[in-house]
RNA sequence: GGGUCGGUGCCCGAGUGGUUAAAGGGAGUGGGCUGUAAACCCGCUGGCGUAAGCCUACAUUGGUUCGAAUCCAAUCCGGCCCA
């Protein structure tokens, strides 16, 4: 631990939106130093979707940065907060899950919030809230609700909002930020991480430890990255987003595709880079933007996949939509050497889910083997071994013919 | 518990007996322009079928009618007002 604690402040804020607050973590980070001891940073999971994607990696990244200062990152499986169903989605509550379902959720969450985490055992603990809140009492749950009136409850944004524009807010919801901040409480933790869409529920767990005698953690919460199509939050449900399991030229492809204003935020927020040079490569004038977009993608690719793969992508990318040629690998499909519908191809190719949009998008010109245009739906096609089908820009299919 | 309004396609939202697979917008998608960016322009957007056509769809179930998303009844769900 050769750096200094403001050092440390320093590279903690980095990207962050807000902290909770700052002294108070300076406080911390030296009495930590000075015992020594771990600090216990908090974050909960919500064990609802089994994939992740940049977008919760953008408070994994900084949890990494705590644990590599020496801490200890506390992950928190929201197993039985999962059956409750948290309004934080706006304006549909989160589905109810079976125990197995979590379990299986919880897995694969780890193997991929691993590409982040440093999972060694001194660096990183795991938990089931289920541990604690199954056990607590009526009662003990109806002191924990009398810690907050529903005042305060109400000063959260989304209830405020859906309140306002008569969606439903459930009277359970209420006992949802009250779990939460339970679980700081049980874990004993330090700081909690979050994005800005969690700072109600963290502060909530902030004053909670305070109930129970508890020096009251850290919040930090972290922006929330915008998804790919430049308005929303990056959400599975929204296909908005880039998972860290997409094969590397779509990945590539992905970050491609985002806007030039939303570059700036995904540096930042995904990439270690300093500020300053953040600056040079989003200021038009420095760095000609589809430059610096390649940077980005490559840096991202690199994260999951590796640098020479985050090279290949690229250089792929460049070939296939900058110069038009084919891909280097396209996929096989298998086909009967007879003669079949054209629109019967793309469908059996896979290149379209139904035959009336394989018609659609022959009539639309978008559909050619080996180059050729198809104009006629019906036209019978001879497939032949090694022509490739192709669809729209970036949808290809190679055939091989079964003998 | 009472009154009242409402539940339409991926989402929002028109439509109050036939010409409605259902206006319009968003989103998505194909193409143009580009830097596969944004913006902008044009096209497409339920399924099956070579086609004629058939099937499924306007909360659910049943009914009226030659014909219903549209009328009636019951049921389920929600908003608002009152208690």
């Amino acid at each position: 631990m050769t750096e200094t604690i403001i050092e440390q402040i320093q590279s903690l804020k980095r990207g962050t939106a807000e902290i909770f607050t700052e002294t108070e973590l300076a406080q911390k980070l030296a009495a930590a130093a000075k015992t020594p001891r771990q600090l216990r940073i908090k974050l909960g999971l919500d064990p609802t979707s089994p994939d992740i994607h940049l977008g919760h990696t953008v408070v994994l990244r900084k949890m990494r940065q705590f644990q590599d200062l020496g801490h200890k990152a506390v992950l928190i499986i929201g197993d039985y907060t999962a059956r409750i169903g948290d309004p934080t989605g706006q304006n549909s509550t989160r589905p109810i899950l079976s125990a197995e379902q979590i379990e299986q959720n919880a897995k694969t969450y780890f193997e991929q919030a691993g590409k982040i985490l440093d999972t060694s055992e001194e660096k990183l603990e795991t938990r089931y809230n289920g541990e604690w809140l199954a056990r607590l009492t009526l009662i003990e749950l109806i002191q924990l609700a009398a810690k907050k009136t529903v005042a305060q409850m109400l000063q959260r944004d989304t209830f405020k909002k859906r309140l306002q524009a008569d969606v439903d807010v459930y009277t359970h919801e209420f006992l949802y930020p009250l779990m939460q901040g339970y679980d700081s409480v049980m874990i004993e933790s330090d700081v909690e991480l979050g994005g800005t869409d969690q700072t109600f529920n963290n502060l909530v767990g902030r004053d909670i430890q305070k109930g129970y005698d508890q020096q009251p953690q850290v919040v930090i919460t972290m922006p929330i990255l915008v998804g790919l199509d430049g308005q929303e939050k990056m959400s599975k449900s929204k296909g908005n987003y880039i998972g860290v399991t997409d094969e590397p030229n779509d990945m590539f492809g992905k970050v491609m595709s985002i806007s030039d204003d939303m570059m700036e935020n995904y540096f930042t927020l995904l990439t270690g880079l300093a500020t300053e040079e953040i600056a040079d490569l989003v200021n038009p004038d420095k760095t000609h933007p589809k430059q610096a977009k390649v940077l980005l993608g490559k840096s991202i690719v690199a994260q999951f996949h590796g640098d020479n793969v985050a090279e290949s992508a690229a250089a792929e990318f460049d070939k296939v939509f900058a110069r038009g040629q084919l891909p280097d690998d396209i996929a096989e499909v298998e086909i009967a050497a007879q003669p079949i519908a054209a629109s019967k191809l793309l469908l059996h190719c896979k290149l379209v889910s139904t035959g009336g949009e394989a018609k659609r998008m022959i009539k639309q010109s978008a559909a050619s083997i080996d180059g050729e245009k198809l104009t006629d739906p019906n036209s019978e096609i001879t497939p032949k071994d090694g022509a490739v089908v192709r669809v729209g820009k970036r949808k290809f299919a190679k055939l091989k013919i079964l003998s």
